[in-house]
Parts: structure tokens; sequence; C-alpha cells
DNA sequence: ATATAAGAGGACCGGATAAGTCCTGATACT
DNA sequence: AGTATCAGGACTTATCCGGTCCTCTTATAT
């Protein structure tokens, strides 16, 4: 259903609860901070600190925290971070898996300005944008031309 | 990877040889003509055909018909009908399984927005603008915004 | 120096979901 | 009648994701 994955949802949540905590925060006191499970809190924090969203402390003490402020982190790079570059079909990915059809396929390549599209959609929207109010404007900042004209709402 | 279902890409691919082709064409003639497995075409086929994207006509002589052309068909809508109605996390869903941490998240329909404006930025895209070089400014008119201010693209 | 608190980095299993196949009917043309 | 084609499922398989756990390293505190 171009569903992320649970794993990217709850390193937003976690992203988030360790900004308004403030400071450095231990695994199990985020985890019964936001109520998702322990072990899956630790999980998301080691991927989120292996590609340098957190700062971890180690040792007795330790902890994490936020290497930038959530005014400085879109949603596409958390989402990046945790499941991957964003590649809506196989032949826009980077990766030597290529898709049977690549060759004989009218649409490839074609889908590189859908994938544009919300890959700027997703980097010009903060997770500051997403917690306050102050966000809305923010959003729409970024957004200006999000006028009324397409009124293909219905999409099921 | 926030990867759209394959289901959904064979969808693009059988609209687009349905057009380029005209007139009537039956499932097993479009999946040698595009090299997705006949099987799997004719499973789009009848999806594409219960949401009314594609019309059928049965009997001898039969096959399918695009309901309507690719330039009134955004991406957004083949995108639904085939693999549901876009929902980035459980909270926007609208369906009754809603998330566990519901309560308690401080998340809980701050996601609205984002999946806003990826719905738009793919109900902006039409499969018309896919295919063509005419496509080209046509998605570029539905965007005007797309000024190069985020350089965050570098999401890994 | 030792004990302890915390993260790093995997390996691992089970369940969900998608992909692909096939079968049995209904329908309309010839 | 006969045949070509779609309709609508049921089914099986493969893949991926979510979640758990174990062991090792690091740093603080006593
Ligand atoms: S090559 Fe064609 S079938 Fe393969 S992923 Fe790209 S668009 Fe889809
Ligand atoms: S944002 Fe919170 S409530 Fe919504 S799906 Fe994620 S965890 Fe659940």
């Amino acid at each position: 259903m171009l569903r992320l994955s649970k794993l990217t949802d709850y390193a937003v949540v976690v992203l988030v609860q360790l900004a308004r905590g403030g400071a450095v925060q231990t695994a199990p006191g985020i985890a019964c901070a936001t109520a998702v499970p322990e072990p899956t809190v630790a999980k998301v924090l080691k991927i989120l600190a292996a590609t340098g969203l957190v700062t971890s402390l180690r040792g007795a003490r330790g902890g994490y925290r936020l290497a930038r402020p959530l005014a400085a982190l879109p949603v596409a790079e958390v989402i990046a971070a945790v499941d991957g570059p964003i590649a809506l079909t196989a032949c826009v990915d980077v990766s030597p898996v290529a898709c049977e059809q690549q060759r004989s396929c009218p649409m490839s390549g074609r889908w590189l300005r859908v994938n544009e599209a919300i890959r700027e959609a997703l980097a010009g929207i903060t997770l500051a944008d997403m917690v306050g109010e102050t966000g809305a404007e923010a959003a729409r900042a970024a957004h200006p031309a999000r006028l009324p004209q397409m009124t293909i709402e219905e999409a099921l």
C-alpha cells in the first residue's frame, strides 16, 4: 500500500522523543517513554547511529543524543537511513539487481521523474514540521505550489 | 525502501501498452508485447477492470480497452487501484486496524501532512507525463515550485 | 583494578504479505 | 452449438520484515 516500514515509523517517534527529552537518553528510557518495545527501540537507535542521525555515548551514563536539531532533519533522510534509498521501482534503484523486463520495457527510466517528485516532497518536510503547529507554515512555505487544481483526491 | 509493489509497476506498463496499441487488446496479446508473464498480466487487468480504469469486452473478439486517455490518468489512481489507498503509516490509513501505540504516540496524526504531500505529488503526474517528452513540460507545469533550494539529495 | 552500565554488531526465527499459478464459471461473438 | 475471452476466486510459494536474543566492546563509577 505504499506504506513505509514500521521501523521507519518508529525511528521518527524515537527521534522526536529524543528531541523533547533533551540531553542524553538511554534506549530503555526511550522505550518506556514511547510504548515501543525496548529491543526494537534499541535496533532503531543503532541504525540511526550508524547513519549518523544520532550520536551515541557508550559506557555507563551513556546513551543517545540528537546529532542535528529536528528542524534540520527532513523525513526523507530518516526514511533513507532506515529503509534504504527511496526507489519506487527496481529500475530506479541503484542496486545491481535490475528488473527482469529492463530490456524491452517501455517504462524503464520513466519512473525517475515520479521518484524525484516524491523524494523532493519528502525532503521538504522536516521532523520539526511534523511535530508542531509552527511546522504547518514551514511546510506550506516549502511548497508554495499547493494550488487546488488537481482534484483527483477521490483516489479510492 | 518505499517501493511500490511489482503489480503496480506492471499495471502501468500494461496501461501504457494498452494505450499505444490502441483499440481492443487481449490479455495474452499484451503479455507477449510487454514480456510480462501472461497470468500476471491477466491478474493486473482484472484488478484494473474492477476499479474501472479499463473496460473489458467479453466473449470472442473481446479484450480490454482504456477507459480514459493516459493524460487523464494520474499515477496516484493506478497505485490506489492496485495497492490500495496510499497510507504511509497505520494511523493514516482508514482501515479499522489501528496502530498499537495509537494512544500515547506523539506522532499520531502527524503523518497526515506527509501523506498528503506524496498523494498530491502522485496525483499531479499522469501516465502521459511519464511516457513522452511532452510529459516533461506538463509535469513541470504542475509543479512550478520545483526550485533548487533543498539540497538534501545526498539522502544516501 | 574491578564492577557495572550502556551501546555495537550480529545471528536468528516466525509471521505477514506479495507474487505467481491455476481452476471453474460466465458471457458474447461466429 | 462452438469457441474465445473475461470474471472471480483459491491456492502455493517465495520473499521480506518485525521482533528477539546473544556476545563483545567501551566507558564510567567505586
Ligand atoms: S524496467 Fe519496467 S518493469 Fe522493470 S522496474 Fe522498470 S518500469 Fe518496472
Ligand atoms: S505515528 Fe504513532 S500512531 Fe501512527 S502508526 Fe506510527 S506509531 Fe502508530
